[in-house]
DNA sequence: TAATCATGTTATAAAAATACAACATGTCAA
DNA sequence: TTGACATGTTGTATTTTTATAACATGATTA
């Protein structure tokens, strides 16, 4: 499986609120399967031991059998591979964009010119208004 | 739309390889789209088009068009907010969970407590292990 | 202005994700 | 050992995502 899977695999793993949710139960400490299908009222517990083996097949979940329990543990380390390899630099990105604006105001006014790619003036708009699409 | 319905279109946004290799594409300046899509040689431009469109309604990038041409601005600020929202706690949750280790390791062995739910044994075991299931 | 070019739109097939039902298995406790 | 309990497995209907085809539009330029 290469590092693109992987991202993958962790991306989608975080695009389901069902399972972020999972994850906040067990970030305190380790749950069992009933424990949190108690907590996820609005979900079937099918649902939720499939989100569970979702989760665990990204390494987000390590399951620790205990007699007839299952114990949920949390392993945050794939997130943090995440952070630093991925999330980071975009991070680091939008930081630098928002740093150079703020050197851009100083400056302020420029004579716009047409034949090069637009960069400052996307990023003006950005910042006028954050608000998303839709 | 609440935060949560934006986390799920961000994580989802990211969990595709393809809409990732598009955001490496313009995070050092916008491409119009036929620019992408003869990076994209793998893609159809249709398809391209489609993940646009999943990263334009995200905010992730944001479109500028001229003439018949359209430029794709990133905007990493989404992901900043990610990165502070979620990725962070969980990052250093991870981080957290190594330093306990490692202070750990000076106690060394301890006593195993049945009745309670084991953290440190399955926490062991990660670090032992970084390697994921399949 | 007519051909070309870059992009946009609509429709659709195929694949994947989601939610759940029904049934199966292994464990514990009386 | 027997019944309750916690969990696991398999199958399936529904929805969403992905990829593409076919056609449309609006801007350039020869």
């Amino acid at each position: 499986m290469s590092i693109e899977d992987t991202f993958d695999a962790l991306f989608k793993a975080l695009g389901h609120r069902a399972r972020r949710r999972i994850l906040d139960l067990i970030k305190d400490g380790p749950k069992t399967t009933g424990a949190l299908c108690e907590k996820l009222t609005d979900l079937d517990r099918c649902t939720v031991m499939q989100h569970l083996s979702v989760l665990e097949k990204t390494g987000l979940v390590v399951v620790e059998r205990r007699g007839r329990e299952r114990w949920n543990h949390l392993d945050a380390l794939p997130i943090h591979d995440v952070q630093k390899r991925w999330i980071g630099a975009y991070a680091a990105h939008a930081v630098a964009v928002i740093e150079s604006l703020d050197a851009l105001a100083e400056t302020d006014a420029q004579s716009p010119d047409i034949t090069a790619p637009p960069q400052a003036s996307i990023a003006m708009r950005q910042v006028g208004s954050r608000s998303k699409t839709s």
